[in-house]
DNA sequence: CTAGTCACTTAGAAGGTGGATC
DNA sequence: GATCCACCTTCTAAGTGACTAG
């Protein structure tokens, strides 16, 4: 709103002014003004005969390597025995074991005495947050919330209440979550008191990480890492145990789903652990370890976090601008809704979500799982309100003025919106280099040499093995030859001048000196600049791609029908700019060419979009960056809503384990599919168009793609996103097996293995069961909830980098639980070679150390050395030490050499990026005492501000 | 109910950078 | 100084899922 009136050129002053572009964040906003917040060339085609091969094998080639692993068995986290229950009654013991729980409500006191923070017993956060109820939640709409905490008797699962760890955490916190919180923390209360609705019952391994119960619970006879002790295994932890099974093919070639997964039999009391010290007194905890940290290290890392102590970081939590989504932790509820929904059920027990079916056999002590199933049927059937909501505002936006606070209305994400649009690329400069056709060199037009180009500097790319590349190229450019172009086949096209040319340009720009280089990016920076930074609301944002994507050839991923086809160029005319309505309109860089459309659209956060040129009925955005307020806000409501899975996920689990044999098929296959992506961590799986990849998810997978295993076990081959293939053998509760092959049935191979289900279905089914909950929340559950477990069992001190470690292994963990699979480098198996080279040796060296220790000891004088001549004489203390420094040296080239083949093919980045709470991360740190710089790149750190203030109790 | 639209998150590859090692 | 290599950033493709129109 200020902002708002300083139009442009002030503002960009103001950025120009504040220099410290390493530190956007200070301009982060606060709504509550009391903070500054924060070759193979193919050579028929070519006639070049590069180097050919990158290779392609490891991605559709079929060739990789395949393992059982089992998903769990009946001791898993699903027991059969379970079947049939009606619900968890029995199973509703004690919940002291639920970490979570437990810690939920809890005033959770870090040493240096930060105030309470629990939501619960925390009346002025209450109050706080009703007064600031007017600051719309994105957990719940005011109307709603206003029904909910009035009339309705329904209440809701808390979804955050370990959200808000300070005071002024407390305060925002509250304000997210609206006038339902007061509610919220007396239901909270109720619980913990009562006990958790799903419990944690001893048999149950619900809470357990994926990785636990994908590895846990076999025969032991199956068990191809018997070595295991109890007392230190990690149940989770199948990569230290190099859980190869059947490796027959190279490994390289293995998924990381089969690679991985093992059979494994982890005691079911292997994996309490964690629960049992969340049961320890939170202070206990805190002193144990050493919360010091919090000032010490993270000031520190705080300095790295754009120069913002950490007690400062933005929490967006507070953010004004509202979530137009209902599911994302919007619990609105009214009593109405239930009680339809809940007469019209009564009778068809079956059909009753789950979290309807927990209440009936719930004593009545057990007031919060009713409270929970409630809220679970209001919240799906109040979706619909919602979503009239926000249409109506989006009708109502333009009329309304900007000057409407973004907590006033539904759906609103910013009040002022201030940019500078987007840049182009230059405008294509020809280098005249002839390409040959049959032999002979060619006159180009600028504009069909630039698409001669485009094809020129890939021929080292394995695109050119692909025909769809090559004909869709050759159609494209076609068109901008011309009918009578004398280049009428691509099979007499010679690109290898331009190739060449390319390299030669590439080398030149090797070689500058660092000092031209430097000159070169600022010239880039100074252009760009303007174009980085947008106001938000007053507040000072980093922008995501504000540069338009240049011309190019297609690179489709996999098998994409659109190769090659040509990425024309973005023009002005193209792009739709949206920006705050008193904003200046950004001046259009192309001189003599306009935008297409201004739009002030405060519903949404794109700032311009253009329709993709290869499919024009999609849309490229431009966003803003990671860092941005914005999309932590959404980050963090991620995390929360996967949070809240872990209330409702034995319920789930439990319903659909019930299903895998309901006589209506539609729900056996809801079942079946709800596992897979709960066991499995598949994709929902969309339904894709004819011109993309041929790729599946969980609903789109094809008989071809599952095949069952007598007695139980599920082989999986598909490709999912990205192409990315999907192997993996599965052992799996006999009524999936069953099930699995009855939908296979009277079908072809290409038949869809789930004819009754689609996502939409799927997700409907699942928001019955969980507000807000669709398929994609089981791999963020799953994710975090994996790192959580695992960090917590295997953190057993040791030294710093032994810790970072035990981190990254369970990173790898939840990388291969998600498949987050790279290509191997091409210098990989150089690099091994030089390795163990290198290893090779320091071996020799350390026998020659050895032999001349068994001489000096004598007192005879070393013997020459290898290249023959003579040596110090060393005395034996000396080569004693010689010796254990070169068995280390050895070790630890041993141990890298290791690393480096298991993770020659595992994406960490992936799941740190998207999938694993870094509030997880962050707390683990404080507790063990790691510099968070050690685990988070200063983008992630950047992208994860939101999450720096957790408590070091905070678990996931 | 279905197909289509739109907005946003998730993903691996390519390219760049800078420190370690030779 | 050159080369190697790990790590980081950038790029943009490819997903998910809410919502709408017919």
């Amino acid at each position: 709103m200020a902002v708002q009136t300083c139009a442009k050129p002030k503002m960009m002053n103001a950025f120009d002014d504040d220099d410290d572009d390493d530190a956007p964040l200070i301009f982060k906003r606060s709504n509550t003004g009391s903070k500054q917040n924060q070759l193979n060339l193919e050579k028929n085609n070519t006639k070049l005969n590069l180097e050919k091969n990158k290779s392609s094998s490891q991605r559709h080639d079929g060739q990789s390597g395949k393992q059982v692993s089992e998903v769990r068995s009946s001791s898993g986290h699903n027991p059969v025995s379970q079947k049939g229950k009606p619900v968890v009654s029995s199973e509703v013991r004690s919940h002291s074991s639920q970490n979570s729980i437990s810690q939920k409500g809890k005033p959770v006191m870090s040493s240096k005495a930060s105030p309470v923070k629990s939501p619960i017993g925390s009346p002025q956060a209450s109050t706080s947050s009703a007064k600031l109820s007017a600051v719309k939640s994105p957990l719940a709409s005011p109307k709603a919330s206003t029904s909910s905490s009035k009339a309705s008797p329904v209440k809701l699962p808390v979804p955050n209440s370990k959200m808000s760890t300070s005071a002024t955490g407390q305060l925002k916190h509250s304000s997210q979550q609206n006038t339902t919180s007061a509610i919220i923390k007396e239901e909270k209360q109720s619980i913990n008191s009562a006990g958790e609705p799903h419990c944690d019952s001893d048999d149950s391994e619900d809470d357990k990480p994926l990785s636990a119960r994908l590895f846990a619970g076999l025969p032991k006879g199956n068990l191809n890492h018997a070595n295991k002790g109890p007392s230190t295994s990690s149940p989770g932890s199948p990569l230290l145990q190099k859980p190869r099974v059947k490796t027959e093919d190279s490994d390289d070639e293995i998924p990381l789903s089969s690679k991985f997964q093992v059979k494994s039999n982890a005691g079911p009391s292997t994996n309490k652990s964690h629960e049992f010290d969340d049961n320890k007194p939170m202070a206990l905890k805190l002193q144990q370890n050493g919360y010091t940290m919090k000032d010490n290290q993270l000031k520190k890392s705080s300095t790295v976090l754009n120069k913002r102590p950490l007690g400062e970081v933005k929490s967006s939590s507070h953010s004004s601008f509202k979530k137009p989504k209902i599911g994302d932790g919007s619990l609105p509820i009214t009593g109405k809704q239930v009680s339809v929904k809940a007469e019209k059920e009564a009778d068809d027990y079956d059909h009753v979500p789950i979290s309807e079916r927990l209440k009936k056999p719930i004593s009545s002590g057990n007031k919060s799982l009713a409270t929970k199933q409630k809220a679970t049927k209001v919240v799906s059937s109040s979706f619909k309100k919602s979503s009239k909501n926000k249409k109506q505002v989006k009708k109502s936006m333009y009329s309304k003025s900007s000057k409407m606070l973004p907590s006033s209305g539904e759906g609103q994400k910013w009040t002022t919106l201030v940019h500078n649009g987007v840049i182009f690329p230059p405008p294509y400069k020809p280098h005249g280099v002839k390409m040959l056709y049959k032999g002979k060199p060619v006159d180009l037009t600028p504009e069909q040499e630039e698409v001669a180009t485009m094809y020129a500097v890939m021929l080292d790319t394995d695109y050119m093995n692909k025909p769809t590349f090559k004909e869709n190229f050759m159609n494209d450019w076609r068109k901008i030859l011309g009918k009578n172009h004398v280049i009428q086949r691509l099979e007499d096209c010679n690109f290898t001048p331009i190739y060449e040319w390319h390299q030669r340009e590439k080398e030149k720009k090797k070689q500058m000196s660092s000092e031209e280089k430097k000159a070169l990016r600022e010239e880039k920076l100074k252009q760009e600049e303007k174009y980085m930074w947008v106001s938000l609301d007053g507040v000072k944002e980093k922008v995501g791609n504000f540069r338009v994507e240049p011309p190019g050839l297609f690179r489709g991923r996999g098998e994409h029908p659109k190769m090659g086809k040509l990425k024309k160029r973005i023009r002005p005319s193209d792009i739709t700019i949206n920006i705050g309505k008193d904003a200046p309109i950004p001046e259009c860089p192309i001189a003599g060419e306009s935008w297409k459309e201004i739009r002030h659209d405060n519903t949404v956060t794109w700032l311009a979009f253009w329709n993709d040129p290869i499919n024009p009925k999609e849309f490229k955005y431009v966003f803003l960056a990671a860092s941005s307020s914005l999309k932590g806000q959404s980050d963090k409501e991620k995390y929360e809503k996967a949070r809240l899975l872990k209330d409702y996920i034995q319920g789930i689990r439990t319903a659909y384990t019930k299903d895998f044999t309901n006589k209506d098929i539609t729900r056996r296959q809801i079942a079946v599919a709800t596992y897979l992506i709960d066991k499995l961590a598949l994709r929902a799986g969309n339904e894709k168009d004819d011109d993309e990849a041929d790729t599946v998810g969980c609903c789109t997978l094809k008989v071809e793609n599952v095949e069952p295993v007598p007695p139980n076990i599920l082989k999986f081959d598909f490709l999912g996103k990205d192409s990315i293939r999907y192997q993996n053998e599965v052992e799996v509760e006999l009524p999936v097996f069953r099930a699995i092959q009855q939908f296979r049935t009277g079908k072809k191979g290409g038949d869809d293995l789930f004819d009754k289900l689609d996502t939409s279905k799927l997700n409907a089914h699942l928001k019955e069961l969980m507000p807000g909950l669709t398929a994609k929340v089981f791999r963020t559950y799953n994710a975090s909830i994996t790192l959580d477990d695992m960090l917590n069992r295997e953190t057993k001190g040791g030294d710093l980098a032994e810790k970072v470690v035990v981190y990254q292994h369970a990173n790898k963990e939840v990388a291969i639980i998600c498949n987050h699979q790279r290509t191997v480098s091409k210098s990989h198996s150089a690099q091994m070679s030089r390795l163990n080279e290198k290893i090779d040796e320091l071996k020799g060296m350390l026998d020659e150390f050895k032999t001349d220790l068994a001489r000096a000891k004598k007192g005879k004088p070393p013997l020459k050395g290898a290249d023959g001549k003579p040596k110090k004489n060393l005395n034996p203390e000396a080569l004693e030490r010689k010796i254990a420094q070169t068995t280390a040296k050895i070790e630890k080239m041993e141990r890298d050499k290791e690393t480096k083949e298991d993770l020659k093919t595992v994406a960490l980045g992936t799941s740190k990026i998207n999938y694993l709470d870094p509030r997880i991360t962050v707390a683990w740190c404080k507790r063990h005492e790691v510099p968070i710089e050690k685990i988070f790149n200063k983008s992630l750190l950047a992208k994860f501000t939101w999450a720096m203030d957790v408590e070091p109790s905070y678990r996931f």
